[in-house]
DNA sequence: CGTATATATCTTTTT
DNA sequence: GATATATACG
């Protein structure tokens, strides 16, 4: 392997790898040691220099691959990186330590479980089964769940584990008034929990390693000696424990570069601190700053618009983007379309569409940005609707689809038998007589002994403590998983899959469903099963699925991009659209109300990073009205709209979206003053607000079930199953209705309409 | 126990 | 409008 005295000698100095750099990146490039900070703008080569200092790295033979470890932030990004360095050397990235933060935390965590009081084999859980732990502890300490969401719990510790803290970490005034203060004793429940199930969530992966590293200094040294060089992607997008990661692991060669730009800090409410990018010279004496300002992406025009917006943000670094060309090659002014409902802005888009691809364009080089998923469906309907082909990027991930998440259950269970989840999710799963009682009783006798769901089943179907129908249920399923446990020492995981899918009757409960989406279903298990074939271990395969996998739909095929903006920084296409600019979804009104001014700028860094997605074309689109939750709402249009600068907008035609532009200008001071503002409860007031305007009067905005005469006794009314029917009483929203044919039935308001 | 019907909640963004 | 959970009934 690599030669380490080599490191003493220069490296070689005209490298063909340093060629295509400017100035800047090739510093960024050559600064190997010591740390260094690349202050990157949008388009200005960050993933280049990133790429290629790690291939110069390999090619100086500083450092083997093994000896190198390079984080990201989505597996998007990894895959990427991993792509591009190995056609930089020309050759597969074999040893790298390359992968999410996450992925390389559980790697490492999987060689060292028993020093945080896990087994090797533990199992990863997601958000889902997160929650559903959360919820049996909650109800466990006899608190009313419906009043203390698990959900919400989960996110508050969640966000405790993103800054590092342990349960006896939580400062006191953080505590917050969960439960009347009891979350930071359900936060010590539910992680005992965690470790009874041999199981570990996201936060984990990193907060567990941070705990090897301080208990075991021998550990960490090991790793200092093993990682010369470390290299970090999208660093303003780390938060607290990945910070306190990375800095314990780069305390050993001291070499470590990292990556970002501040103004396209998004992931905030995950945790992220952009602060981690401003102390980086702080924290790394003698680092070395290196600035990106040279914009290879994005036209003057777009570019423009993109800094006339950003700038409207305080508390920045600070960065002079620029490009070379001008005059002629300005390109196309940021295009302006106003639309009367989301499915106007779907036809207009498809039509630009359309029109692209007679200029020879590729669907390839175009997205549809979108700041929330439910904006997808409008676009996915309009563009099959007119036959041009898409991917949906990131919608429904692989591993979220009930079908993955019950056979992964079967894997689960297979590999670690304390996975109680896994258990409850599949035990009835196809049905097998075994229901909510008997699940209960077994519970009970399970906790009553300390043991896990599994192990008790295996012990209960020797007692009488189950009646017999149920007894020799549970026994053939506890026997089955046994057996599966002992093929899948023998053999490999693809054909160990076909087999509990098939003897567990899985396969056959979807065969004999006969709904829509029973082929899709199943053509997903297949699809499990291929991806299998590439996996040695049961193990390897269920951490490349619960951290990796992701919905990779046709690749090569030429095909219109439609995703989150989220989803679609790092990337870049030669058309963009970025549909719903208008307050409340974009600004997100949830972002405003949670986080404030704060929260404000962060959306307006995700339009910065939206805009500069587009290298030749991008369009800005806004809708007068919008269904959510089935409901129709009038939006004006986003501030970020007024904030493009005018010499680099095009305004289309008016098409009538009915808003005078101080029109809108005089809503937004309406919904932005003072007395507005508060916490939760603003949302709905604003969508109230929203509503009422525009809910008189004209036809169009009558809100569906919103009743405008209020129900009274004696009042005819339809009901979508019942029909007919004339209202007997009334008790707040509940109606007491006589129905024509159905008889007397007591229903939600909102589930009838005048007659 | 399973099924059908009725209601609640969801939609911000991801590992 | 879609999906998870709750309830009533067979």
């Amino acid at each position: 392997m690599a030669n380490l005295s080599e490191r003493t000698h220069p490296p070689s100095p005209a490298s063909p790898l340093l060629d295509r750099l400017n100035e800047a990146q090739r510093e960024a490039v050559e600064a190997a040691d010591g740390p260094v900070l690349v202050l990157a703008g949008a388009g200005t080569g960050k993933t280049r220099v990133l790429t290629v200092r790690l291939a110069h790295i390999l090619a100086t033979r500083r450092a083997a691959p093994g000896q190198i470890l390079a984080v990201t932030f989505t597996n998007k990004a990894a895959r990427e990186m991993s792509g591009r360095v190995s056609s930089l050397i020309g050759r597969p990235t074999e040893g790298l330590w390359l992968g999410t933060f996450h992925a390389v935390g559980a790697r490492i965590l999987r060689r060292h479980a028993e020093l945080v009081g896990l087994r090797s084999n533990y199992t990863i859980i997601d958000t889902d089964d997160q929650i559903r732990l959360m919820r049996q502890v909650i109800e466990a300490n006899g608190i009313d769940e419906k009043r203390w969401p698990a959900r919400v719990l989960t996110a508050i510790v969640s966000r405790w584990k993103d800054k590092g803290w342990t349960p006896d970490r939580v400062p006191a005034e953080e505590a917050g008034d969960f439960a009347h203060g009891k979350g930071v004793g359900l936060y010590r429940d539910y992680q005992e929990r965690l470790g009874e199930l041999n199981a570990a969530d996201f936060g984990d992966l990193l907060l567990l390693c941070l705990r090897l590293f301080l208990a075991r200094p021998d550990v960490l040294a090991d790793y200092h000696r093993r990682f010369r060089y470390i290299l970090v992607d999208e660093y303003q997008d780390t938060n607290v424990a990945q910070y306190l990661w990375l800095r314990l692991l780069a305390q050993g060669s001291g070499n470590i570069c990292c990556v970002g730009d501040d103004d396209q800090s998004i992931y905030g409410w995950r945790g992220a601190e952009v602060g981690n990018i401003l102390r980086f010279e702080d924290d790394f004496p003698g680092a070395k700053v290196v600035r990106l300002e040279r914009n290879y992406r994005s036209t003057p025009h777009i570019l423009g618009a993109a800094s006339g917006l950003i700038a409207h943000n305080r508390g920045r670094l600070g960065k002079t983007l620029w490009t070379e060309a001008a005059g002629d090659a300005m390109g196309d002014p940021v295009r302006i379309e106003s639309a009367w409902d989301e499915a106007e802005e779907a036809r207009t888009v498809g039509e630009a569409i359309e029109d692209r691809q007679r200029h020879g364009d590729s669907l390839d080089g175009m997205a549809v940005l979108v700041r929330a998923g439910y904006q997808t469906r409008a676009f996915e309907e309009r563009l099959i609707a007119i036959g041009v082909p898409y991917r949906v990027i990131g919608g429904l991930r692989f591993y979220e689809r009930q079908e993955i998440r019950d056979a992964c259950a079967y894997f689960r269970l297979i590999r670690q038998g304390d996975d109680d989840l896994a258990f409850q999710r599949i035990v009835n799963t196809p049905r097998r007589g075994l229901g909510d009682k008997s699940i209960q009783t077994l519970y009970a006798i399970a906790r009553g002994r300390g043991q896990s769901l599994l192990s008790a089943s295996a012990e209960v179907v020797a007692t009488d403590e189950l009646p017999p129908r149920r007894r020799a249920a549970l026994r053939g399923f506890v026997e089955a998983i046994a057996r599966w446990r002992a093929e899948a020492s023998r053999l490999p995981p693809s054909e160990l899959a076909e087999i509990v899918l098939d003897e567990s009757g899985y396969t056959a409960m979807w065969l004999a469903d006969k709904s829509v989406q029973a082929p899709g279903r199943l053509e997903n298990l297949k699809e499990l099963a291929r991806a299998m074939a590439e996996f040695e271990t049961l193990e390897d395969f269920l951490d490349h699925v619960s951290l990796v996998m992701d919905t990779e739909t046709g690749a090569d095929d030429d095909m219109v991009n439609v995703m989150t903006l989220h989803g679609a920084k790092g990337l870049e296409f030669d058309t963009v659209f970025l549909p719903g600019w208008e307050e409340g979804v974009f600004p997100n009104q949830m972002a405003l109300d949670d986080h404030g001014a704060a929260g404000l700028e962060e959306e307006r860094r995700l339009a910065y990073v939206g805009l500069t997605r587009a290298k030749k074309r991008a369009t800005v689109l806004h809708a007068a009205n919008r269904t959510v939750h089935g409901q129709w709402l009038s939006n004006v249009p986003s501030r970020f709209v007024d904030e493009l600068p005018e010499e680099h907008v095009e305004r289309a035609a008016a098409a009538g979206d009915g808003f005078a532009r101080d029109d809108a200008a005089l809503w937004r001071t309406a919904m932005n003053r003072p007395g507005y503002g508060g916490r939760q409860g603003n949302y709905h007031r604003a969508i109230e607000a929203r509503v009422q305007r525009f809910g008189d009067g004209e036809e169009v905005f009558t809100p569906v079930g919103e009743g405008r005469s209020t129900p009274e006794v004696g009042s005819r009314v339809f009901h979508q199953k019942f029909g007919y029917g004339s209202i007997r009483g009334v008790d707040g929203s509940k109606l007491d209705i006589a129905f024509d044919k159905a008889g007397r039935k007591k229903v939600m308001a909102d589930f009838v309409e005048p007659a």
